[in-house]
DNA sequence: TGGTTAATTCAACGGTCGATGAAATCTAAT
DNA sequence: ATTAGATTTCATCGACCGTTGAATTAACCA
């Protein structure tokens, strides 16, 4: 680890500096371990791909468990300030009523889709990334929580004024069908092509997005409208 | 690779054979890779977990990554015939008229939430482990496809006459967004737990059947039913 | 300019990885 | 009982793993 004496001098025209070399670990980082996640990429992998020494990992972030979550964080916090702007916006302009359900809903995903179909490479590993820890048992729960959290209670905050009176259950439940939707489209497997012959793409991203809004917002309202009546007529069907 | 001369000859009461070695490493493997993933699973930790030795994951599958393909094939059999069927069933049911949406998607889902929840361990670590592979890069499309399009296709041929009409896009978007909602359930990660500060629960799937049912139908209803008119509305509300 | 410290390079550590060849053991049919 | 083949055990291979201490270079300040 760096010593962090006189926080980032830096006066002079540097050749490159420490501070170029930890962005180049880290964006070498990010689209590896998106590509074939944490335990298969080495650290050799990244430095090389980085053009870096091997040791300088572990001298700029102590680990490779330590970079691996520096990657994580690294973009989460540019990401979670807008999200919060964008709900709180949609928020407050429709004072005194309640927001639109689907402007919510694109308040929470058109930040993270549009990065993934315009920000460049390192957005689209970025998101790829998210797509498998959100689904795996052994991160899944404790690194999404830790960075994702705060915009997650707003998102769930904004969605209760529009629909009062719902079960938080209801409400709950909902965003983890969005969570799952979501990032199986970061993912960009492939599959839907495969499937569709070519009439999806997994990369058109904005075709998926003027879908996902819509369906997701048709589910919300499934659960969350007029919500005691409609649940027990639910349960009865259902099984 | 053993070598298969008489199509497993088993008469007396073995002490275990051949067979159960590999039932015993496919069940250790299962649970290992389901909790880690793949590559942070050694085939070490897989023989001993299972108490055999390390050489004969090699002897009966040829390679960790063959092993890996087996315990994901050993069960999707069991899967696609019930689903088939069900699917079957619920078409040839509703004859001539087509079947509710609800009706298909149960046929879809209700196999494989039923089994995460009362199959055992086995069946609940082999669920974990499609949620992983689901949202890989790596693995995503190609595994998937292998060993679940035949189900899929049956399921939006299903679909398709239960919106006439529809475009074919949406489709297997619609599918699409159902597969991830249904994946992340599958990884169970504890992640909802959290956020709803225990009013819900990432291992109660009735209550996630319960409401992925509705949540999805309504969605499949928003982007596939009349599908012209409303999609030009929604193109224009949407971004 | 000399001294101080941060940043980088280099070589190597002990450990674990997946895989395999040879020997030993077990099973089944003669 | 003998034999052939399937299965299991054992020891070990070379390669790569993450990490680190020591040596080297570069940047800043007095």
């Amino acid at each position: 680890m760096p010593k962090t004496k006189k926080a980032a001098p830096v006066r002079g025209p540097r050749k490159a500096g420490p501070e170029a070399t930890r962005q180049k670990i880290l964006d070498a980082a990010e689209i590896l371990f998106a590509e074939r996640g944490f335990h298969s990429v080495s650290v050799r992998d990244i430095t090389t791909a980085a053009g870096v020494d091997v040791a300088l990992i572990n001298y700029h972030f102590g680990s490779k468990q330590l970079l691996f979550e520096t990657v994580f964080m690294r973009r989460a916090e540019l990401l979670n300030a807008e999200r919060l702007r964008r709900l709180e916006a949609v928020v407050q302009r429709a004072k005194p009523r309640a927001p639109k359900v689907e402007e919510i809903i694109d308040a929470f995903t058109h930040p993270l889709l549009d990065r993934s179909a315009r920000g460049g490479p390192g957005w689209k590993a970025y998101f790829a990334l998210i797509a498998q820890v959100n689904n795996s048992t052994e991160f899944g729960g404790l690194m999404m929580t830790r960075y994702f959290d705060p915009v997650v209670h707003a998102f769930i905050a904004a969605l209760r004024r529009a629909f009062p009176g719902c079960d938080e259950r209801e409400l709950y439940w909902s965003y983890h069908f969005l969570s799952g939707a979501l990032t199986l489209t970061f993912a960009e497997t492939g599959r839907i092509d495969n499937l569709s012959q070519g009439a999806c793409r997994s990369n058109d991203l904005d075709s998926v997005h003027e879908r996902l809004v819509p369906y997701v917002a048709a589910g919300f309202r499934a659960l969350c409208s007029k919500s005691s009546a409609t649940n027990v007529r639910r349960k009865r069907r259902v099984l």
